[in-house]
RNA sequence: GCCUGGGUGGCGAAAUUGGUAGACGCAAGGGACUUAAAAUCCUUUGGCCGGCAACGGCCGUGCCGGUUCGAGUCCGGCCCCGGGCACCA
């Protein structure tokens, strides 16, 4: 072992070696345990970011934490190769989005290789590929068989100007990206799938998976929004007006009717009126995100028409109203403005009635007509609603929506805010859409032995429209049922689609005759997924989704996808910026300024390194391209290496929180590293260490021997259940400042020193397995230490004869005991109360209680 | 606007089930080594007060209130920051 650490050299023969030992691949294998570690796959971007780092590294631990308990591993990586950027940049600089994509997959496949983590790559998956996009058509052909995939209209971003769909990203501020002209509204034909006829499934299964954080499983649950309510219409000429709501109790309080302006009756009073039409052309201004048409300002217009209360037969007024949904419930909703909060807003603006007609139980019973906003909530007792007075929430509604009932206008029923899931997109690179429209046979399937629809990889966007559309070879086809000329359709689908079941191709990517096969049955569900919190909600339950369909149809024998789910949070680093001239701003990278401090080292301000002139400071923000705040990867790797990386980005904070970017801290990683090295380097110089002899240990070796035992069962918990791994760190750390403190070099020494070193070098082994490998060759193992077993804490070791407890007076810490490790409660309290530091608070005062905490503490409560 | 997290020293954080607040690391100060610097090693470090000192006292986990022998942790109300909101991935 040489004697000083030399990262270049440690990574290189480490990756070596098990490339030539082929350490990473995994085959399925009867009998053994299997463990399926999956990470989120990447979008090929250019270059690897520090969020997939803290991604994979994070994957990486785990997978050789696995790997080393004996378990067969499966650790996968692939791209998510379609979307948007790509097109982007084919705009921009003139390249096709495929060799574009390409390209960039195959730098960051050598960084991914550079950080040295252990993935299979012979399984590795593109989903740009027509052998695996071609699954997405065949299963999407099957689905369209099913019933699951149908075609309606959809709203779309409408850039007016460039006559292009936009995406929500590129409406910045209801204005297209490039054109800056006023976003509208449009409605298109478009294919979707059936996720609401899984609603139930995909909420009720959640408390099935505990090993998914309370916080995405309630976002999960909110999102589909199951609520319970009454469905009922109010009576009109033409018919009847129909409604949702899971307030059938405040009925006696609607004062009017409001329909979303995409509604067929706004449609219908649009085309008698042109101050109506002007109204609702209006409405189509703006993006379609739900953010966008909730912040807006409230507007409304009279309908020019009534309706009749289901009740009363009192007739009430229709509004059109910018804040009703088309997209859920019925598109429209009986207002109560006296108990609902936005009912009220747009009744105060528009001079509307308002009736109050629940009251808080404890209150009296309100007058009708006071105005203000009255009880919100589901708390309240019925009021001024006649045959209801007096009843509670679910007693009028159930009365109410018996009256309904029996006036054959109503019915209760279950309403879901979960939409079905619009795939189709109006864009170039992406997996094409199977289907060819022919003039007299209609919209029909591609056949499956014409599968895959191949995209054509050589065209470049140029901002307007898909490239698709406008490509001959493309879209002109022979219908498949009648051969007649026909068109192919040029929509493509949503990335999601792409991501929605990739973890499970990876069991069997080598299989060109089936979608998947029973390897996937060996391999999944995935026993831990690891990726960012942004994907809480849609990403995973697609898969979810996916998955069940999936199995609905015999593909697969599981119902959930991730058995285990760990999201990670955002990295952050400083942002600087100048204002240069009229408002624009320039953001400055990290690495070209130097903060200063004031003596207690709070951040003063900032200058660039080059001019020596000041710079904003503006905090720590998500890493970004925009912001300019971004730090390579490659750079760091090539400074400090993969360990070191690797080591700040596991310690610098938990997982699930943000990391704020920290140089220093990266030199202090890598501080470690060297001391590490230099101690093992120390030790191992000396000689191969004799044989350890339990029972000649003096009372220090007895001493460290115990940390080195807690230590091993500290770290194995905090990665093996709590994925803490910056405890687990702090704890190694903590360990090597006490074996470099142990004098001595005598036999035994140096026995209790070999094997605390081989425990240091085990427990890092899956974060920093480049200089572990060479640490554990250094101590006498011929083995890769991707072979070593995980170290076990041995019980003997870890036993106690005396223990420290913390005594108390009143809860305030008072002073300390030591006590024999099975002392009696009275023995406690006898210590406890003749302790010299606790004296003077209890001398003199009546002791009322005595509270022992076994193994911590004794608090006296005295008055 | 709606849904969901988070807020602890100069900084990143720790405190796992309601039981010693600040482990571990960074930064900063003092010292050793060095012609010097870097590197390395030793050492101090939440705030205030008292003491020559050993040490002791009080305060302190975003803000206000509550439960408890005991609250960073539980409950109620507020403030601030982040993630998501269905065509970014």
């Amino acid at each position: 072992m040489q004697d000083i650490y030399k990262p270049a050299e440690v990574e290189t023969a480490a990756q070596a070696r098990w490339e030539r030992e082929a350490a990473t691949r995994s085959l399925e294998k009867a009998g053994v345990p299997e463990y399926y570690c999956l990470c989120m796959l990447p979008y090929p971007s250019g270059r690897l970011h520090m969020g997939h780092v803290r991604n994979y590294t994070i994957g990486d631990v785990i997978t050789r934490y696995h790997r080393m308990n004996g378990r067969n591993v499966l650790q996968p990586m692939g791209w998510d190769a379609f979307g948007l950027p790509a097109e982007n940049a084919a705009i921009k600089n003139r390249v096709p989005p495929a060799k574009w994509t390409y390209d960039n997959i195959d730098y960051m496949r050598m960084q991914l290789k550079s950080l040295g983590f252990a993935i299979d790559w012979t399984r590795e998956v593109a989903t740009c590929h027509p052998k695996y996009y071609k699954w997405n058509q065949w299963f999407f052909l099957r689905m369209l068989e099913k019933g699951i995939a149908y075609k309606t209209t959809g709203t779309v971003n409408w850039d007016p100007v460039d006559q292009t769909v936009l995406a929500n990203e590129q409406v910045i501020d209801g204005r297209g990206w490039r054109t800056g002209a006023l976003v509208e509204k449009r409605e298109i034909p478009m294919y979707y799938l059936k996720i609401t006829a899984y609603a139930d499934e995909l909420l009720s299964a959640l408390d099935g998976l505990p090993g998914w954080p309370e916080r995405v499983k309630t976002m999960q649950a909110n999102w589909i929004g199951k609520s319970e309510g009454v469905e009922f219409g109010f009576p009109h000429e033409g018919g009847q007006l129909k409604v949702f709501t899971t307030r059938a109790d405040t009925l006696m309080g609607a004062t009017y009717v409001a329909v979303a302006p995409e509604h067929p009756l706004a449609a219908k009073a649009a085309a008698s009126d042109p101050k109506i039409a002007a109204f609702v052309e209006e409405c189509r201004k703006g993006g379609i995100t739900e953010a966008e048409l909730a912040t807006q300002e409230k507007r409304g217009m009279p309908a020019g028409m009534s309706v009749q209360h289901p009740l009363t037969g009192e007739p009430l007024p229709v509004w059109i109203a910018n804040y009703v949904l088309m997209a859920y419930g019925e598109g429209a909703i009986g207002g109560v403005p006296a108990h609902d909060e936005r009912d009220y807003e747009f009744a105060v603006r528009y001079g509307l009635p308002l009736k109050t007609v629940v009251r808080a139980p404890a209150d009296p019973v309100p007058d009708v007509r006071v105005s203000g906003l009255g009880f919100l909530g589901k708390g309240g007792v019925v009021c001024n609603s006649g045959k209801y007075d007096g009843l509670g929430y679910q007693a009028a509604v159930e009365a109410i929506a018996a009256d309904l009932a029996a006036k054959g206008l109503g019915k209760k029923r279950v309403q879901y805010r979960l939409r079905d899931w619009g795939i189709s997109r109006q864009r170039y690179w992406g997996c094409p859409i199977p289907l060819i429209h022919c003039d007299a046979c209609g919209d029909v399937p591609v056949p499956d032995a014409d599968l895959p629809v191949i995209l054509p990889e050589d065209l470049a966007p140029d901002g307007s429209g898909n490239p698709l559309a406008k490509h001959k070879a493309f879209v002109e086809c022979a219908c498949p049922k009648c051969g007649e000329p026909a068109r192919r359709e040029t929509d493509t689908m949503d990335t999601f689609v792409d991501s929605s079941w990739y973890f499970l191709r990876y069991a069997c990517r080598d299989n060109d005759a089936a979608m998947v096969d029973e390897r996937v049955n060996y391999w999944l569900p995935v026993d831990q997924y690891i990726g960012g919190i942004e994907h809480a909600i849609l990403h995973l339950l697609y898969s979810r989704f996916w998955t069940k369909v999936m199995r609905d149809m015999g593909l697969v024998k599981f119902d959930e996808p991730f058995t285990n789910l760990l999201t990670q949070g955002m990295v952050l680093n400083h942002i600087f910026l100048r204002r240069t001239g009229a408002g624009a701003l320039s953001y400055y990278s990290p690495a070209e300024v130097e903060l200063k401090h004031d003596t207690d080292g709070r951040i003063t301000g900032a200058v660039l390194k080059v001019d020596g002139e000041p710079v904003q400071y503006e905090g720590f923000g998500t890493m970004s391209k925009s912001k300019n705040n971004g730090v390579d990867p490659q750079a760091l790797v090539e400074r400090y290496g993969a360990d070191t990386v690797r080591l700040f980005m596991m310690f610098a904070s938990p997982p699930e929180l943000t990391l704020e970017w920290s140089e220093t801290g990266v030199e202090g990683a890598q501080r470690f590293l060297k001391r590490l090295w230099k101690a093992v380097s120390e030790h191992t110089t000396r000689g191969p260490a004799p044989a350890l002899d339990r029972a000649a240990l003096d009372e220090a070796q007895r001493e460290l021997r115990r940390q080195v035992h807690e230590t091993v069962a500290k770290v194995s918990d905090d990665i093996g259940r709590r994925y803490t791994f910056n405890t687990a760190i702090a704890a190694i750390m903590e360990l090597l400042n006490a074996v470099t403190k142990l004098p001595g070099d005598a036999l035994q020494d140096r026995a209790v020193k070999q094997e605390a070193y081989e425990a240091l070098t085990l427990l890092l082994a899956p974060i920093v397995p480049h200089v572990c490998e060479s640490l554990w060759s250094g101590l006498g193992h011929r083995d890769s230490v991707m072979a070593a077993r995980w170290p076990a804490a041995d019980p003997a070791a870890l036993k106690r004869d005396t223990l420290e407890l913390v005594v108390q007076v009143n809860g305030k810490l008072r002073g300390h005991i030591r006590v024999a490790a099975g002392a009696s409660q009275e023995v406690l309290q006898e210590a406890a109360l003749t302790e010299p530091s606790v004296q003077p608070f209890v001398q003199g005062k009546t002791v009322r209680k005595i509270v022992v905490v076994q193994g911590r503490l004794v608090n006296v409560v005295v008055a």
